[in-house]
DNA sequence: TCAATTTAGGACCAAATAGTCCAAAAAAAG
DNA sequence: CTTTTTTTGGACTATTTGGTCCTAAATTGA
């Protein structure tokens, strides 16, 4: 039952993670997934159950990681609103990498698969809210620092910017342009004022 | 060669493009599509000649059909920026309906397949065009009409809306709370103050 | 009604799918 | 070094995949 010493449970998520955010759950074969998870078939099914199971896992992984990421933006020291317009910047820039256009997880697995299932979905759905509460942390800073309109409701602009953040990604998706893209950032962050 | 005289090839692809909507390129097997479109697999073959091409077809169907709509929406006689609104609340509203739940045909195909099919990819892009364009008269309309703050880009106004309007349909997928998606829609709505 | 054309059904195909199972290798523990 | 525990590779399964092809049925026009 247990790993080998040397394998890391984490880094074999962590692959499979990857491989479900660029080609999808349906287009990720399990070949694609042993593969990449450096492990036989046996092992996968002994340690992880099956494919499905590890498309949960890798979405929970990824709500760990990368929304940590996210949130240690969050901290930096600098005026709350500022750094919104970072992460903005930041996605606007990924979609027009040739490897950042795979875009966000999340987004991803909502647009494909959450209408059928509902085990990721309640996943996915948990993963926005943690966006969500992240941007809502900056606003309420940014609303103490002045760099953000006090008047508004800090809840709804936090739903707003996630929502605008997946909004940006969609577009780039089918149009990686960067002056096009910058132009819907920019005007999305304007809500702030 | 020639279908029989009753065979409607444009309604099969409509029924084509609604088993791509509901299920995504990848989750749909040509069984479900021949059995949507009501056609033999032999005259499915000689008529459309594979899935993928099915598949782009589809979009193209989508882009002549449903964008009509939306541009009919956008000549009614009412101020631009109602329109606009409504055409938001329209999207808010059918995201928490049980059929109106797949989105929008254009914003799941470009999360899926985009990165990976550059001739769906390019179909993509020309329909967020469309609704782009759309966006630009209405808000070119509303700037004459004193509804929509004159100083702002009309352009880029409009690319801003096609997004804000993918984002609401993503954070849908996930999180279907017409509260929520209301609260997103209405905040976006007053960037055009 | 007859002949030409077009369609449908389904047999068939090779490849790929997710998943099971076991014998053998390898590692750990003593 | 031996025994026990783990892990592996790959054979195997049953099903499904997209796609081809051929025969028989139906529809057509005359």
């Amino acid at each position: 039952m247990a790993r080998p010493r040397e394998f890391d449970t984490t880094e074999a998520l962590n692959e499979a993670m990857q491989v479900f955010w660029t080609r999808g759950f349906e287009a990720t074969s399990l070949n694609d997934l042993i593969g990449a998870m450096k492990l036989s078939k046996s092992s996968f099914y002994d340690t992880f159950g099956s494919k499905h199971e590890v498309f949960l896992a890798a979405i929970e992984h990824y709500k760990k990681t990368v929304t940590a990421q996210v949130s240690a933006v969050s901290e930096l020291d600098a005026p709350a609103r500022k750094l919104i317009g970072s992460l903005f910047e930041r996605a606007v820039e990924r979609m027009t990498e040739e490897d950042g256009r795979r875009g966000c997880f999340l987004n991803n697995c909502a647009v494909e698969v959450a209408l059928h299932d509902p085990a990721a979905a309640k996943l996915i759905g948990g993963g926005f809210g943690i966006m969500e509460d992240t941007f809502f942390a900056l606003v309420q800073r940014g609303q103490a620092e002045g760099g953000i309109g006090a008047a508004k409701n800090p809840r709804a602009l936090a739903r707003y910017l996630t929502s605008s953040l997946n909004g940006i990604m969609v577009m780039g998706k089918a149009q990686p342009d960067r002056e096009a893209l910058s132009d819907v950032a920019r005007i999305a962050l304007t809500v702030l004022d």
